[in-house]
DNA sequence: GTGGACTTTCCAGTGCAGGGCAAGGTCAAG
DNA sequence: CTTGACCTTGCCCTGCACTGGAAAGTCCAC
């Protein structure tokens, strides 16, 4: 498997894998003589592994380390359970700052449809914010 | 009021007052005759308006629009209600994935919870993801 | 033998909001 | 007269995940 066919089979570029390959997360391929990438399909597999991470809003690296440790011959569950729920803990937070935000904007907007430009104070720049 | 000073009282450091000079937020302020910056009081007004907009999601581009419709002489309001509106719906989008994804990461943490290692299978990276 | 599609490498840039460091100038106190 | 705190400019660096482009090599069909 040439590197676009992979590219398109995975929906992803060339470039791309080029990166990927480069940072770690994808072994280097067999070259043909002319010193094109060769891929294997399991490449395919790790490559929706990776997309699965992506999905679930794991960095590159941590998805690396994930993959480290199973090239390693080990199984990555509890350390993929970390991850996971480290992550869960982010997003929480994450929540519950947007939906703060959320009401700190709703409140401002709110009381921006009762003022009227003309009363601004040239002493500010905006009664808005 | 020197530039460490302006710095300090706005709870922010002087790279960032020259950043903000250098894009466009804050006018080149007067000199001493030794090339020192020398600012005015109402440059504090100013970067507390940056920091609100900061605050409220805003980029610093965003800030510069409605600081230079001010400094034409033009009442921004109308510009930042605009603004403050694009921003409430980018936060529910943010927000309805965030949560999606929450759920997501729940199932799959829940589903984790009750696999064996033992039954990983070796073709695949990880069974949890 | 030629055109076009594909590949290789390397270098550089994107957006965001600054941070770090160096080499030098300035100012007030002791 | 020196020390230390402050200021100046300039330039590169950070993290994240790519993306773009250039110059050159390869492969296949016509």
């Amino acid at each position: 498997m040439r590197i676009g066919e992979l590219a398109s089979a995975a929906g992803t570029s060339t470039k791309t894998l080029r990166f990927y390959e480069e940072q770690g997360l994808l072994p280097a391929p067999d070259r043909t003589p002319a010193g094109y990438r060769c891929y294997t399909p399991e490449t395919l597999t790790r490559l929706d592994f990776i997309h699965r991470g992506q999905a679930a809003g794991l960095t590159l690296a941590q998805i690396k380390q994930v993959l480290d440790i199973r090239d390693d011959g080990h199984a990555p569950c509890s350390h993929v359970r970390d991850l996971l729920d480290q992550r869960l803990v982010d997003i929480e937070d994450q929540l519950s700052s947007l939906a703060a935000l959320r009401d700190t904007l709703t409140g401002l907007r709110d009381e921006a449809s009762t003022i009227h430009p003309e009363d601004c104070d040239p002493d500010q720049v905006c009664r808005y914010l």
